[in-house]
DNA sequence: CATTTTTTACGAAAATATTCGTAGATTAAT
DNA sequence: ATTAATCTACGAATATTTTCGTAAAAAATG
């Protein structure tokens, strides 16, 4: 069962359900909004794209409906990122991390993360 | 003067171009056919708008056009690379790095290399 | 030099993604 | 209960990306 690749617009709207939980278009198209002006119908007809592809699940008893997130964050991510290594980096996920780093300002905290990881790595 | 977002079929066109510094079209196309099967003009017609966009350049002295990349594959994949921690992992670099380090069975010699970005991370 | 093969130019169809207007339903307010 | 405000459904216009057919130019072959 592979996942299919939401759209740019989509991953927006996903971003937001997965950070609030659930929410309805209005409190989506204002969250986008913050982005770029965008209609209240053309984040209404995207959800309801969404939800036909089953990206997103919705409550419809209420006098609105309230979206979530039908599809998992990590998981999503992880696929992306892999499709991402994919295309950009050929496969090199190495390459990317290496990019990654050394564009990046990192705190000590950040540090030791990394630290702990590649001891694992190890193993 | 910032890149403009080069579409999935222009990307897997410069790959082929960075990876081998010139090509013809026949080339490229015989390249992308070893991925999925793809027409000889739709190929063309992808390099001549790539062409217009500048993203490529292409000598015409001689019998057949042969192209290159007129962007720099570093920098290139550094731009796409921040465009996608921005819209996948909400800016958060580390967490790219994380999640790409944790799906990846990393080599020695990998992570030597890593330890050592540490380091200079450190200072 | 005539014929065949290779190549480019270009328009346009097909596929995909985004945006929005309008109508009708539902809820809230007076 | 009537009016106003809010919300969903849905078709359709735009925009973007990808694909390909056809024609004409250029080069190779015999």
């Amino acid at each position: 069962m592979s996942l299919q690749k939401p759209t740019d617009s989509e991953l927006e709207i996903l971003q937001i359900l997965w950070t609030k939980g659930e929410a309805t278009v209005k409190e989506v198209n204002e969250e986008s909004n913050l982005n770029k002006e965008t209609g209240y119908t053309t984040t209404l007809k995207l959800m309801q794209i969404m939800h036909e592809k089953r990206l997103v699940s919705r409550n419809t008893e209420g006098k609105k409906h309230v979206f979530k997130a039908n599809i998992d964050a990590e998981e999503t991510k992880k696929n992306l990122l892999n499709r991402f290594i994919d295309s950009t980096f050929k496969g090199n996920a190495m390459s990317l991390v290496m990019q990654a780093l050394g564009n990046h300002e990192a705190t000590e905290e950040e540090i030791n993360q990394l630290k702990k990881l590649i001891e694992q790595l190890e193993k």
